[in-house]
DNA sequence: GGCTTATACTTCCACATCGAAATGATCGAC
DNA sequence: GTCGATCATTTCGATGTGGAAGTATAAGCC
């Protein structure tokens, strides 16, 4: 029993799967990280930004805050360390001066080239405790759930 | 459609299934975090250190450590943070003096009690996008997933 | 007893993360 | 055209995070 709080049922069973969400995200990212930053050079961060980058094209840095749900001054830090490494590049708008365009370098595109296929084949290893079927289940559920809860940060839970 | 990688198709449902997973837990998250620093002025680390040693009692620093789940340089740090605020004590282990025992003050027990219920409450709130065979449900296959990753961390997977 | 090894924790460094404040640049009102 | 408001980004400060190295203590071996 994971829970070992005093509270009603219902509370009880919502902590009971909170901590286990909490343990398997931590389980699997626990399980890819090491082998990120040894093998490929990068931190789960700056991957997000690589792929971002690399599927939808060069993106204004708040746009690219939007998309990875981070907050523009992290990924500033992020950026920066990318830019160090050479892995993405930073323009200007030509239009709007205060704008900047991250951007895939060659030598980014590359890295990403040269890593992403086994990373997701270690992903897939490391979910491989579910079959098809209960991976689409826990897709449901987890979408479900997550919209929910973003709705209701803001301001009443949409109806659907 | 949340993956675009062109891999094939176990591939695109396990990276499907796993954005979805921590989108999920990022709004979670995002939804209870401010409250707790604002109202409770403590952050997600630190609570999770409160609550092990309220439930738990004292513990030695690394045992913590391993029950959190967090390298003990982190625990450190946090822990650090937690003494200067009072809520929690260190003391030397009276038989070997290379341990540490942490454990709540007064202050730190009451603070709990002022705002873990609430917390609970919150929670449940954020989660009640599931209903209660959902949640369940949820649960089962974290804990599945979780435990099949954690294995695979280190030698082979477990069997079942 | 003294040396080596092992253990427990801390310190140090790099990175991630966010909020708040500062900076630079655009836009609207007049 | 200038002033003020607004927006995009960066900078700053605090926290969390882990790995590597350092310090202190304990335990084992000769």
């Amino acid at each position: 029993m994971a829970s070992h709080y005093n509270g009603t049922d219902e509370q009880r069973a919502v902590l009971d799967a909170y901590i286990k969400l909490m343990r398997a995200t931590s389980a699997i990212n626990a399980r890819l990280m090491p082998t990120l930053q040894s093998e490929a050079g990068v931190t789960s961060s700056q991957l997000g930004v690589l792929e971002a980058l690399a599927h939808l094209g060069p993106m204004a840095h708040c746009a690219l805050a939007g998309k990875l749900l981070v907050s523009p001054s992290n990924l500033t830090t992020v950026l920066d360390n990318l830019e160090r490494d050479g892995l993405v590049r930073r323009d200007r708008h030509p239009d709007d001066r205060r704008v900047s365009i991250a951007s895939l370098t060659e030598s980014g595109q590359a890295r990403l080239n040269s890593f992403f296929p086994q990373h997701v084949q270690r992903l897939v290893q490391a979910m491989s405790g579910l079959d098809a079927d209960e991976l689409t289940e826990l897709g449901r559920l987890c979408r479900k759930l997550g919209l929910a809860a973003a709705a209701s940060t803001h301001g009443r839970a949409v109806h659907a």
